[in-house]
DNA sequence: TAAGCGGCGGTTC
DNA sequence: AGAACCGCCGCTT
């Protein structure tokens, strides 16, 4: 339409979003560096955020770069995203996303 | 037309 | 490690 590069942004983002592996995550930022618009990382969010509920696009795959939620925990969305992830394999513990068990505050100090 | 707001990110304190 | 700040960029008011 009109809006040409803003069209491909879009296409090209979830593009790269449908190639997302399972039990994988990427950042707003990395999502949109790879459709080829880096510095787009909040327009990701807006894109997210407008698709529809139906969707099968892994759009909970999709977290910030401090590899957390990006919804408040009390949200809908934090929940559904966090049951997504959960689902993949993710432990979650509040916003944060882990792979295994967290470390109960075991702190590095000289171990090794 | 201007001002404010995000499912953000990187730096600094 | 966590909170505060500023920069970013299109969308909504």
């Amino acid at each position: 339409m009109t809006n040409q590069p803003i069209d491909r942004f879009k296409s090209q983002v979830l593009l790269i979003l449908s190639e997302i592996p399972k039990g994988e995550c990427i950042a707003y930022g990395e999502l949109a560096k790879l459709a080829g618009f880096p510095g787009y990382a909040r327009q990701v969010g807006q894109l997210m955020k407008n698709l529809p509920k139906d969707t099968k696009l892994p759009w909970h795959r999709v977290v910030n770069a401090q590899r957390r939620i990006s919804f408040a925990e009390n949200t809908d969305g934090y929940l559904r995203q966090k049951e997504r992830l959960e689902q993949e394999g993710w432990l979650i513990v509040g916003t944060r996303l882990t792979n295994h068990t967290p470390p109960s505050r075991q702190k590095p100090e000289q171990s090794q």
